[in-house]
RNA sequence: GGGCUCGUGGUCUAGGGGUUAUGACGUCUGCCUCACACGCAGAAGAUCGGGAGUUCGAAUCUCCCCGAGCCCA
């Protein structure tokens, strides 16, 4: 019979094929289904139009666990959002037009940004497809269009009705380049050096600030309470330079006397800590810089001098007044904003917010499962130092519109009601009158954080607001790096909303690194992206590394070794299917092929029963690395290294029905755990081995009757003893092949032959004690884990002991089971299990070379 | 400054009280043995970051120190 399959496994071929050729239709999830649900509320990318290796590596999780569970027999639900509102699509078209938003009319601008994101979207998901998601694209969504923001609408309506929402002044982070609100985290810090002035407030006070220009701004000078240097200024009015405004000087323990002069003055607002000063005091109010980053009018001269330019000159004016005592360079962090790093600014708005309810969420984060368990500690160190409520308003374009009016009239606000949604402000008016009887509204044109569309995904998944069943979701997959964002909003949503969590699960994955370890950056050049790695060595190579790259949760460094070592265990893997299918063509299992099982068969299917049920612990418990490792190291080290080279003679001379129905099991078995890591090749294997696709096919369930320990231990000795004689030829320099006189060996129990025979190409037996032999006991080894706990601190002097033993007391306690020695006077008994008796034979007759193994000898006559 | 995670052969990595520490890549020595040279059979290579402690026994637990990364002030 001929081989049909190549020599080579080409992946190209298969994936192309495969990809193409599937029906995708079996990944969707069954709204009617009497199978357990398993919903994934999986993270909705940004459509940037790249998939990048960081998502490959979160969705490639996704993957296992969604084709595993399916596997399970679980009705899964994999969806794919997309999250499309924001800024940086803003961005790319104004730079693709070479235009402002402000240049055209918002609706148009808005058409722009939607065509660029569907053509992201469709990029991105090619890579997607060909990187062998098995997602079910009748559950996706796009936040943009009018079906999900209506739901962002409608649970905007819902928390302002629950008075979790509210329209207030505030101070907020102020984006100047963006030119809008952002929430605190959306808010990172960079280390940067500056100026820190010393300037002369008068006579007594010298104050060092790193932010002159806001010397406007100024509404007290503070500081600390026990600072005997000023304690007589407590109180007093001081007159703040250039500006001349009066201002108070308090005392505050938050005030460090150490850093400067030990003054400080609080302007509205330079950071956070002016803000808590603020509040703490009951200051007054100056505002210096508007929307734009300029200072207004309160900044006299400087009045529409950009930030930077106005320190400049405060600067420069302060010098030639004399009042700039020195400069010292310090370094100090300086909140930036998370898109363009811009320095942000601290301005006090009318906004929207949502309230923090802080402590609801950490309780619902007590009810999840977190994976690894350690990630709940971000969750809960974010939240104990949040002080602001989340600021929920921005002043863009692109992004769902906030559902309010305010009545021209009487300024009275006019929230949405569920049934006119979805709305936008600007062009749609309210379905009813204000209180005070006008038709008369101007649309609210502050849009809502991206944040706000985003964080209601695990409950758009299940159906609400129209169906809630099946709610809280199974599982929430993201990266550590959104926790403070993405999962912390979702559950005060889902809290807020529908007082439940949002899913009993959460795994968080690492971050991809590059090869050199390092954050993949443009800068760096060391940023891989996914599509050259499928071209050079395909999708399932590529799969593998992610999964055995690390512990989920832990950062994963890209390693080119990774994917070349999957990729040569996928031609281990082929080759066995190759050789397998050799012996299978025209076999036809029957369970009557059981009762032909030898040793060796019923050795490997013992460890492959045993090797489904780690594995399926593994995946249990999202330990990918582990699992797989696993599934490489049974199908190379046990079952091609050892089985498929102890039943070769069986298989070719015999065609041995026993060695054929264990071939087929333990392939079959091995191709379905595979199909979770590499579905593609998977696929191709279980066409060849069962004509039919894998991806329907139940995960293997461990046979407990197929669990046999002695065959184990005899299969484990055969193994040895095939591998000791090879290397005793070896030793001896002669062909791995060259058959030997005799091999001998001395056991008690019986067991099958016939495949040590065959891998040595010589006669073997088994024999219980021959005469002529003599046992001489060579050593005595104590077992140490069974001596310790027994005799603690006297361990030491009884392996002592026991490890010189004499020859005749050795045999006495091999014979007996059991031995008393005197220990320092004390009689003590010892057992039989207690040691492993090594021993010689020694031969009278013929000269012959002896092999130990275990108590177990080999003689072997060259 | 605070929190978290982590320092294991040359490189990357598993393990997390029992004395010969896992695997991958690399290195060395033989082999084109009828599934596979992306292979087979062997081999070398680690005082498990440093120190102290707990214990009969520590890579593993505790404390301190050093170093790295992440998150946050």
């Amino acid at each position: 019979m001929k081989n049909m399959l190549s020599k080579e496994y080409s992946f190209k071929e298969v994936e192309e094929k495969w990809k193409d050729r599937w029906d995708y239709s079996i990944y969707h999830f069954q709204r009617e289904s009497d199978k357990p649900a398993f919903v994934i509320d999986t993270p909705p990318p940004y459509p940037t139009g790249d998939f990048h290796i960081g998502n490959a590596l979160n969705w490639f999780y996704i993957d296992f666990i969604a084709r595993y569970k399916r596997m399970r027999g679980y009705n899964v639900m994999f969806p794919q959002g997309w999250d499309c509102h924001g800024l940086p699509t803003e961005v790319k078209v104004e730079e693709r037009y070479g235009i402002t938003k402000n240049e055209v009319p918002r609706e148009k601008f808005r058409e722009l940004c939607m065509e660029l994101t569907l053509e992201n979207i469709k990029k991105m998901k090619e890579t997607m497809i060909r990187l062998g998601f098995s997602v079910d694209w009748s559950n996706e969504y796009i936040t943009m269009r009018p079906e999900y923001f209506r739901k962002t609408q409608i649970s905007f309506v819902r928390m302002y009705n629950r008075g979790y929402i509210y329209k207030d002044e505030h101070p907020v982070m102020y984006c100047p380049r963006c030119q809008t609100a952002i929430a605190q985290a959306e808010v990172e810090y960079e280390e940067r050096e500056t100026d820190l002035n010393y300037i002369k407030f008068d006579e007594e006070v010298v104050i060092a600030t790193t932010r002159p220009e806001l010397l406007a701004a100024c509404v007290a000078v503070a500081i600390h309470p026990d600072d005997e240097r000023y304690t007589d200024l407590i109180g007093k009015e001081i007159i703040v330079p250039i500006f001349g405004q009066k201002v108070k000087v308090i005392s505050d323990e938050d005030v460090d006397p150490a850093f400067g002069t030990g003054t400080v003055m609080i302007c509205t607002f330079g950071d956070r800590q002016d803000v808590r000063w603020w509040k703490r005091h009951n200051l007054p109010l100056r505002t210096v810089i508007d929307r734009n980053g300029k200072l207004n009018t309160l900044a006299g001269q400087y009045e529409g001098q950009s930030v930077k330019k106005c320190r400049d000159n405060i600067v420069e004016d302060l010098k030639r007044k004399g009042l700039l005592i020195r400069q010292e360079k310090i370094v100090q962090n300086v909140g930036l904003c998370w898109r363009c790093k811009t320095p942000i600014e601290i301005v006090a708005q009318r906004q929207w917010f949502v309230k923090v309810i802080g402590n609801e969420v950490l309780e619902a984060a007590e009810k999840i499962q977190w994976i690894p368990e350690h990630m709940k500690i971000r969750l809960k160190n974010w939240v104990e130092a949040m002080e602001w409520d989340w600021c929920i308003s921005r002043q863009r374009v692109f992004a769902t519109p906030i559902p309010v009016w305010y009545c021209k009239k009487c300024g009275q606000v006019m929230v949405a009601e569920e049934e006119w949604l979805p709305v936008d402000p600007l062009k749609d008016s309210p379905k009813k009158p204000c209180v005070c009887g006008s038709n008369e509204f101007e649309g609210e044109s502050d849009v809502l954080d991206t944040w706000m569309d985003s964080s209601i995904t695990s409950l758009a998944i299940t159906g609400w607001p129209d169906d809630l069943r099946g709610y809280p979701t199974q599982l929430r997959p993201q990266g550590h790096d959104i926790i403070r964002t993405w999962a912390f909003y979702t559950i005060l949503r889902s809290l807020a909303l529908v007082e439940q969590i949002p899913w009993h699960s959460i795994v968080i994955n690492g971050m991809v690194l590059g090869e050199d370890g390092r954050k993949m950056s443009k800068s760096l050049g060391n940023i891989i992206s996914p599509e050259e790695v499928v071209e050079r060595y395909g999708a399932d190579a590529l799969r593998q590394w992610a999964a055995i790259g690390g512990v989920v949760g832990s950062d994963v460094q890209f390693s080119w070794k990774e994917v070349v070592s999957a990729s040569r265990f996928m031609q281990k893997f082929w080759s066995v299917v190759r050789f397998s299918i050799n012996h299978l063509m025209d076999y036809i299992p029957s369970h009557k092929d059981i009762e032909n099982l030898k040793t060796t068969d019923k050795w490997i299917l013992s460890l492959l029963n045993k090797l489904i049920e780690r594995v399926t612990v593994y995946m249990e418990e999202y330990r990918f690395d582990e699992a797989l490792k696993e599934i490489r190291s049974f199908l190379w080290d046990e079952f091609a290294d050892n089985y498929i080279e102890l039943v070769k003679g069986r298989l070719y001379r015999d065609k041995d029905r026993g060695a054929k129905y264990t071939l087929k099991k333990v392939v079959e078995a091995l191709i379905i755990m595979y199909a979770p890591f590499a579905p593609f090749m998977a696929e191709e294997m279980y066409h060849i081995v069962n004509n039919k696709s894998v991806h329907t096919e139940q995960w293997p369930s461990p046979d407990k009757e197929m669990i046999d320990e002695s065959a184990e231990r005899d299969g484990e000795l055969i193994k040895e003893i095939v591998s000791s004689i090879r290397r005793l030829k070896h030793e001896k320099g002669l062909p791995l092949n060259a058959p030997l006189k005799n091999i001998t060996i001395v056991s008690r129990n019986d067991f099958d032959v016939i495949d040590i025979a065959d891998a040595t190409s010589s006669p073997v037996r088994i024999v219980e004690g021959v005469p002529e032999i003599r046992e001489v006991v060579s050593e005595v080894k104590p077992i140490l884990k069974e001596i310790g706990p027994r005799f603690r601190e006297k361990a030491r002097t009884v392996i002592d002991a026991l490890s010189t033993l004499n020859e005749e007391d050795a045999k006495k306690l091999e014979r007996d089971g059991y031995l008393n020695i005197s220990l320092d006077g004390d009689m003590v008994t010892v057992e039989r299990d207690w040691v492993e008796i090594v021993k010689n034979i020694v031969s009278e007759g013929r000269k012959v070379e002896l092999i130990h193994i275990g108590d177990i000898t080999v003689m072997v006559e060259v």
